[in-house]
RNA sequence: GGUGAUGUAGUUCAAUUGGUUAGAAUGCCGGCCUGUCACGCCGGAGGUUGCGAGUUCAAGUCUCGUCGUCACCGCCA
């Protein structure tokens, strides 16, 4: 047995026993008569203590020991003469009687410490020590606990846990697919799935009537601090329900989980279809642990009232959409903080021309970017439209209407960063709902399901299909926590009729649909139920729960913006003989 | 594919206008130290300034190229 207790339990109640220990040096404290060790694992560090009783042997062999190296120590647990109240074994010590080094260490390249001096890329490089720090470490356990308790209330709610194969055919809707070679089949390619969409609607068609499973999926497209190549969802299917069955059970769950991991009670979800948050937020994910709501300025400009008696702003005179935020108490900005947020606004990833803004001043005065086209008369309309008060700063961005929009959400989730309304242990869930069924893509000159194509029509919509595709809207709905997309899904298509217009209005010739569907269609001349589910985002939700920006630190071992393995250095060549096998030649030429 | 930031000691960073021998902290090594817990004190070692060109009397610093890392846009049903 190589220990009796780990280094997280021993107590001031332990005083006394003889125990046996096992971990890693974590920090030597040599103060020439005697010698401190804070001997860490999993559990937390327990102080070994080296003094006056200590053999010359025993000593001789603490002079060779170096950080990370493997410890088993057995002794007896006394009472420290001088405590330390930051750690939960802080009243005890043990004093040691006898010492095996397990194993030694070379000197690790960064701090295995809370605040660790390693930068990002070198953690990665070697993970496995950055794993045995607390802070990465407790994240993984976090994500354990998330596990756990979604496995719990789903099994509790009749869910059976399935496997589905890695292994598929690829589809080109959607994400770029990872592809496998197969050697048997000379010239055929496996895909990884980019999610277990069909396989779940086949164990629906099989009767499952509820399955889950926390399960990898693979998308080859470029990564984020919050996209992975490989990633892992939570994924459900349920049949004989309706949106409303499954948007019930999974706000329960959410509460489940929020009650159960942090303590908090997030209470009802509130709902926003898809136009009210594009039109309030300006984005399908809005953070509502603030307000700052969009105001749409477009008439108001465009009225008598505010036109009268001035030269025309031609900007917004040729302005599609004008629309504008108030941040409280905002008034007292700077020239310089002022110029700072035009500068935000103005960059290509925000994209929008210019900025006007409105101070509501203390004194109910007004000082804008346009007094030379508007008046106070004028601009207090606009300040009552905001139902805005003395000390106020109004924001104003126009153009076209959705880029406008996207660029205002921007300015928005800026000024709530500035102001301190994202607070990280705050969270504010809702669903998005209602989302348009199709959306136009330029490049292929076709509509593409903004869900999947397997996601069914509101039935009052179908017979917009027909004339104003673009109009139709999904049963289909969106989980979002925060500003940040943690799950979605939909109501299946299960009628053969139904699926196969789709594909029609998607641009699939019967064929197309045949080859690449047509084991999913097949199942639906069975008898298949209608069906519906959605799937949650693992690392999001986990990073969301722990306060992280980044999914990487939920994950033990990821991979880096590059799409690269840094510390097994993948991916890599394969040898001239693997290609052979598999009948491929490589042409790298343009590379 | 694009935009921006960045690369200096084992590590995290500094180095003014291009100007002497590239510094600090931490880590590491040696010495001293009986209540430390970020122990303290003294001493020491440690550098291809990512790589390659160019400008210059002189380049860590300027220019070009290249490679890596990070963030974002495109992309991600």
């Amino acid at each position: 047995m190589y220990r009796t207790h780990t280094c997280g339990e021993l107590r001031i109640e332990n005083a006394g026993a003889t125990v046996t220990l096992a971990g890693w040096v974590q920090r030597i404290r040599n103060l020439g008569g005697m010698t401190f060790i804070d001997l860490r694992d999993r559990y937390g560090i327990t102080q070994l203590v080296f003094d006056e009783n200590t053999t010359d042997e025993l000593k001789q062999s603490i002079g060779q020991l170096g950080r990370e190296f493997v410890l088993q120590v057995g002794g007896v647990v006394r009472e420290r003469s001088s405590k330390n109240a930051k750690m939960p074994t802080g009243d005890i010590e043990l004093a040691v009687q006898n010492l095996n080094i397990l194993n030694s260490s070379v000197t690790p390249p960064f701090t295995i410490e809370e605040d660790t001096d390693g930068g990002d890329e070198l953690r990665m490089k070697y993970r496995y020590l950055d794993l045995r720090r607390s802070v990465v470490r407790d994240n993984l356990i976090l994500r354990a606990k998330i596990a756990h308790a979604t496995r719990s209330f789903l099994n509790a709610h009749d869910f059976i846990e399935t496997e589905t194969p890695v292994m598929i055919k690829s589809t080109p809707e959607g994400a770029r697919d990872f592809v496998v070679p197969s050697r048997m089949n000379p010239g055929e390619f496996y895909a990884l799935p980019q999610s277990p969409q069909l396989f779940k609607q086949l164990l629906m068609v099989a009767g499952f009537d509820r399955y889950y499973q926390i399960v990898k999926c693979f998308r080859d497209e470029d990564l984020r601090a919050d996209r992975q190549p490989e990633f892992t969802q939570i994924d459900c299917e349920m049949s004989f329900v309706e949106q409303e069955d499954v948007l019930n059970l999974f706000e329960e769950y959410m509460r489940h989980m929020f009650l159960e991991i942090k303590g908090i009670d997030i209470k009802e979800l509130p709902r926003l279809t898809w136009n009210d948050a594009m039109a309030t937020y300006g984005s399908d994910k809005p953070d509502i642990r603030f307000g700052m709501k969009f105001h749409d300025l477009t008439a108001i400009f465009g009225s008598d009232k505010v036109k009268f008696g001035h030269e025309l702003f031609k900007v917004f005179v040729e302005a599609e959409y004008i629309g504008g935020i108030c941040a409280t108490g905002c008034a007292g900005y700077s020239r310089k903080q002022l110029d700072e947020l035009t500068e935000f606004v103005k960059k290509p990833q925000v994209g929008a021309k210019g900025l006007v803004y409105i101070k509501y001043n203390e004194d109910g005065s007004f000082k804008s970017s346009v007094d030379k086209f508007y008046g106070p008369e004028q601009l207090k309309v606009v300040a009552d439209d905001f139902a805005a008060n003395p000390g106020d700063l109004i924001l104003i961005l126009s153009g076209d209407r959705m880029k406008t929009l996207t660029a205002l959400c921007s300015l928005r989730l800026e000024m709530g960063s500035r102001l301190g309304l994202r607070d990280k242990d705050v969270f504010k869930p809702l669903w998005v709902i209602d989302f348009p069924l199709l959306e136009w893509n330029e490049e292929a000159n076709r509509f593409t399901a903004m869900h999947h194509p397997f996601t069914s029509p509101k039935p009052e919509d179908i017979a917009l299909l027909d004339t104003d595709p673009g109009k139709v809207r999904a049963n289909a709905y969106d989980l979002v926590i925060n500003g940040v997309e943690i799950g979605g899904g939909s109501v299946r298509i299960f009628n053969r009729e139904l699926q196969s217009k789709m594909f029609k209005i998607l641009g699939f010739t019967p064929e197309q649909a045949e080859s690449q569907f047509g084991f999913l269609l097949n199942a639906f001349k069975y008898g298949a139920p209608p069906h519906a589910g959605l799937a949650f985002g693992f690392d999001r939700l986990t990073a969301m729960i722990a306060g992280l920006d980044s999914i990487r630190d939920t994950i033990a071992f990821p991979k880096n913006n590059s799409g690269r393995d840094v510390m097994n250095d993948s991916p890599a060549p394969i040898s001239q003989e693997q290609l052979d096998e598999l009948c491929l030649k490589l042409d790298l030429k343009e590379k």
